[in-house]
DNA sequence: TATTGTTATACTCTATAACTATA
DNA sequence: TATAGTTATAGAGTATAACAATA
């Protein structure tokens, strides 16, 4: 397996799809069966795809989950967020500071414990959020276009099963 | 969404499951009805357990993809083996440089144009991707165990075509 | 002594520009 | 002039160790 590239602008990259230009017919071979190629292809795929839609909120995929979650669990600190999203506490401290310095969260000492900060989403934040759900809507909607919804579900729940259970 | 990791050797890491640890009831709210979150996670499950199973032969994704190809496709040139793995070339030249330096593949000069390099597996690379296909066939089969095999197809799929038509 | 947030740091991936040698 | 391979480089993302403040 393999598969790279990134979106971050609306341009259109190089592609290593068959599609575009002399591969010359080359043959994937097995690699089409395994799971982990297609996998990550289509993960790439989807990023790609909500960085676009998201484009006039500038959020990333990481950041709208951050806000997600924030926003669903008020008042929870920077330890238990990152964890639950699978980013290290020292990796979660520079992307906090971007959220907080463009006001859509903001660290509140907690009182209790003070070393600890208490998560929020600011008035601004829960705004770009609710603007946030609606793009990333239309993606998911583009998704049920293409598959089906029911498909798309069944999709959703394998890709879970092997999170969760592999 | 977010969700990260890596998993180079045996030991586990911390996790961003619910399983773990003191994430004390999180709620993901409908981050875990979008598909790109599960993608995300079950892509760094599935590189994950690659990586477990091909231990002993030390192979990226990457690198067996590229091996892969090579056995599939003998003659063809960097250019054309990076594109279609969504390598960019630049890139690709010190992943070469690794697998010739291990004897896996070699560069051989071209008669006809000389600028470019025919792409071949040598007989230690032909015999090592035989055992990396027993590996990866151990690694698929534990897959078929847990979704069973039809779902497992649908599965690749479905993300073959987001990958393709999304 | 342990934990929270943090800094510093390093390593991998990915991306772009520009060089060289050929064509 | 264009292309193949290459170099240099920069930016993300991810990983670990260690420190200050607090518990």
């Amino acid at each position: 397996m393999s598969v790279s590239r990134t979106a971050t602008d609306g341009a259109k990259t190089q592609r290593g799809s068959r599609k575009e230009a002399e591969d010359a017919g080359i043959e994937l071979g097995e690699l089409s069966e395994m799971l982990g190629y297609p996998l990550k292809r289509a993960q790439l795929k989807i990023f790609e795809d909500f960085l676009r839609c998201m484009a006039p909120l500038q959020l990333t995929p990481a950041q709208f989950s951050v806000l997600l979650l924030l926003e669903r669990n008020p008042g929870r600190n920077q330890t238990e967020i990152a964890s639950t999203l699978g980013i290290l506490r020292p990796n979660f401290v520079a992307m906090l500071d971007g959220l907080e310095s463009r006001e859509l969260c903001s660290r509140v000492r907690s009182a209790n414990d003070r070393r600890s900060h208490h998560l929020v989403l600011t008035d601004k934040g829960r705004a770009a959020l609710a603007r946030a759900k609606k793009l990333a809507a239309k993606h998911e909607a583009r998704l049920n276009e293409l598959l089906g919804p029911a498909n798309r579900t069944a999709l959703v729940a394998m890709l879970t099963k092997v999170a969760d259970e592999f």
